[in-house]
DNA sequence: TGTACATCAGTGAACGCGCGTTCACTGATGTAC
DNA sequence: TGTACATCAGTGAACGCGCGTTCACTGATGTAC
């Protein structure tokens, strides 16, 4: 009932917060659904039962992993708008901000890639959804981008999605690339920049 | 030795089979790494120590599910190219193609598409091998259109990825497609078509 | 401030279950004569 | 064609293991007086 915090509160989301990144930490390694409730337990040094004061099931650990995940992505969405200088050069800032942010956050992004069609049927739901979100609020962006401003709001909607679609499948790429490979990440990022200019050059002979 | 099958060999053969289409449907219902040997076996209707026989271990026959898989799809690409009326109007046909070849080979390419990600290790990158393979051979065709002739093939290469992208990812939705909508269906190959059609557009104006 | 009781995050043992793998076996099919 | 032996796909029982879940418990922290 109180906002002060007391020790028992703190302690206890120590715990929850050790379960959540033993959680990502092992579906790293292996994948979310091949993750058991003893090994989240185990590494984020607990006995099993003690999961159960935290979440009903692992299905309820990784819905609180897919919104943190997204949670990281929004807040960097969010940053990158307030950026004039981004939303000019939106090809190139894009490119250059999803390797970054990728490679900043590899962990969370790593589950939402792989998770997104290989994990419960649950969690894949919530990412889906997650993701449909995404392509209505960059439909927002986007409408505002100079060829685009007369299109149907379902053509806004479509390129969206061909750019949401090539951001996951981009940020798949560097989830997957070994480490200290600097030349591998600017291939990635020079071939998105690449795409997206390709799809971006159509932009101002579109018509639906 | 002999070259004439005797019953022997034909009952393995069957039985070999039956393994692959378990683990083909158990594999629709929750995931190839959710699947066990024991299911497999069980639903092919031999005893768990039987699937010895045929393959070492749960990992072997991914990778025999995987050839098969992109046999069915090379064998359509194979087709397509034959067909002069789909080199003419390659995105139509395209997105027609595509849609139609999912919907008859909803398991294999469900199995893709999934496993792409989500799978084991080794039929991660097995599956991964085979769609480069398959990036390359589309370059090649793909070089041969009007307005990419005399892009380098570092461009062309660009492009095929972004093609097969999202080819990938239009599967994805078509397999997932709840049965017996058609509407939801057009909606796919028409976005397919429209997202097609404006990475073609940009072709006229590419410079490197 | 000090005491007596309540709360509750985490414990540790136990359960039944499905798992992958092994092994000696069976009996239908194939082969040599 | 008939017989005696070899092959080998599939059997069934057994194994040890990690799994999710339950339960009564403990002992540090919080609360009321």
């Amino acid at each position: 009932m109180s906002d002060v915090v007391n020790a028992r509160q703190l302690q206890k989301e120590r715990t929850r917060s050790a379960l959540l990144t033993a959680a990502l930490e092992l579906s790293q390694e292996q994948g979310f659904a091949q993750t058991s409730l003893r090994q989240v337990a185990k590494r984020a040094g607990v006995v099993p039962a003690a999961f159960y004061r935290h979440f009903d099931s692992m299905d309820e650990l990784g819905l609180a992993l897919v919104e943190r995940c997204f949670g990281t992505l929004r807040a960097m969405i969010r940053d990158a708008q307030r950026d004039p200088e981004v939303f000019d050069h939106i090809i190139d800032a894009s490119a250059e901000i999803l390797v970054e942010a990728v490679k900043n956050n590899k962990a969370d992004f790593a589950f939402v890639a792989r998770e997104r069609v290989g994990g419960s049927e649950v969690v894949r739901e919530a990412i889906r959804h997650e993701l449909d979100l995404f392509v209505s609020e960059l439909a927002v962006v986007l409408a505002r981008l100079p060829n685009i401003e007369r299109w149907s709001s379902e053509d806004v909607h479509m390129v969206s999605r061909l750019f949401v679609r090539n951001m996951v499948a981009n940020a798949e790429e560097v989830v997957e690339m070994p480490e200290g490979r600097p030349d591998l990440e600017a291939q990635i990022r020079e071939g998105a920049r690449r795409q997206m200019r390709l799809i971006v050059l159509g932009f101002k002979d579109w018509r639906s």
